[in-house]
DNA sequence: GCAAATTTGTTCGTATGTATT
DNA sequence: CAATACATACGAACAAATTTG
């Protein structure tokens, strides 16, 4: 008896799920059908099932039953700059229109701008001290009305002049920030910095991307760092933190000469 | 009662976890204390610490107790080509030389050689039919002896022309399998695409990075496609598949001109 | 709109097995 | 070997969500 037996029936739905003799989205039998089946406590049957929900496999409707789960399209952003516009898909003009040539239909909701003290993520990648005033623009992006991303972008306050006023204002700026920068004080974006990480949602990830409340699903945030020439070099001048839900996100960087066709799911 | 019991108590224990009164790697009150401590049944208790190991916030090991996990100090890996050794941060020398800037050992298992057919996921990136041979190449790598990535390298079969032969050979190729290719066979890579996915671990892969067997760590895959130049256009020549546990790693993509300095890891 | 039936969710008690010290 | 601590398993009862009649 080296496997326990919740193990055994988790193995045996598994099994099921799988083969595909239970369709996605199908649903399974009851617990007490489960607990007839294979000759359980209710208690045991419900271990397996909990463990095939930890890992992503079926999930539970409270009154309605268990269900396995829909697999889903992923969505392809592409980090690296489109040669032919110089916009990559993260952020802005450049992921609204990777979207659009993806056959589908971006929204965002219009920002949410505040003035707040930098916290050690952003005072890190903006070279200033933690506590040090930033200001901050969120933006919601869906996908045909569906959560897609969470965007945060801080400034330093020190770049908000009398000229850059439009910063604090809880509006789309037209034409982007990154050219009213060029065009207000002169910023120009020689570069940028992208790290990729992954980790488990927060509790407002959770809510507005709808994700299961177990931390099954986690989500891949792209710290964006820009840079505009300085005395020593490049110099931060703006973060972009965009959070994407991990299970139904891929990110492409092209490098050099590649196909031009827009780039599909991968699986690996 | 809107909340039920078990929620508290986790909410509690997680409360005192991230505060700091029990610190990373701290053990945790043993079962039958918590169940005094909160007056609720052994059985709840454990719901309540199976909710926090779902999330990553402690681990149990039998006959010890239950403990605050320790946070990991990730790996940060450049994808995008060093600008000076034109090598990025993923494979071959180039993985071998960023682990040794950041102070740190790297090794390899010498590479395992298989003549296999291809799968959908090679299919697809070599835009060969499914069931094509092709060689395929796997490493297993370390930091300090530590588990860090699996590497499948999978190129067409016919590629491998009486010239060619070492590909099948297990062992490493001196110089690399790049400068093999360009020297043999003329094969330069041009470019390559990137995809970046997260998703469950295997178990072989559960077994090789010691993950825990719930599905609480992800792995982030690349899927590097090198391209070479073809008739009509770029066309594919190599797939390479390295997977990396999602807990303790991060990956940076430098795009223009950015600080020269090694990058940091982030929060996000 | 309401009541009944169905289904999963929570909580308790208890017993026994297995890993570690 | 004994004590400790977590793991598995069973049975029972009631709560909450959902669908159905």
């Amino acid at each position: 008896m080296s496997e326990p037996m919740y193990r055994l029936i988790a193995r045996d739905l598994r099994e099921q799920i799988e083969s595909g003799a239970v369709g996605p989205g199908a649903q399974l039998p009851t617990e007490l059908e489960l607990r007839d089946r294979y000759r359980a406590s209710r208690n045991t049957v419900r271990d397996a099932v909990k463990w095939l929900m930890t890992r992503g496999l079926v999930e539970t409707r409270p009154g309605q039953g268990t269900f396995a789960v829909q697999r889903i399209q992923p969505f392809v952003t592409t980090l690296s700059p489109n040669p032919e516009t110089g916009l990559s898909g993260v952020e802005g003009a450049g992921a609204f229109a990777e979207v659009r040539e993806r056959g589908r239909t971006p929204s965002a909701s219009g920002p949410r701008v505040e003035v707040q003290l930098a916290d050690g993520a952003i005072a890190a990648r903006l070279r200033i001290p933690e506590g040090a005033q930033v200001v901050t623009r969120h933006v919601e992006m869906y996908i045909d009305r569906v959560p897609w991303s969470l965007q945060t972008t801080a400034y330093p306050m020190t770049l908000v002049s009398p000229d850059a006023l439009d910063l604090l204002t809880a509006q789309e700026i037209p034409g982007g920030v990154a050219a009213y920068l060029k065009l207000k004080l002169c910023i120009e974006e020689i570069g940028h910095r992208d790290r990729i990480l992954v980790r488990l949602p927060n509790e407002s990830e959770i809510r507005f991307f709808r994700l299961p409340d177990d931390g099954r699903v986690s989500v891949a945030t792209v710290v964006r760092t820009g840079y505009r020439d300085g005395d020593h070099g490049p110099e931060p001048y703006r973060v972009t933190f965009t959070v994407f839900p991990a299970d139904r996100n891929q990110f492409v960087i092209n490098s050099g000469r590649v196909p031009k066709d827009l780039a599909a799911p991968a699986r690996g």
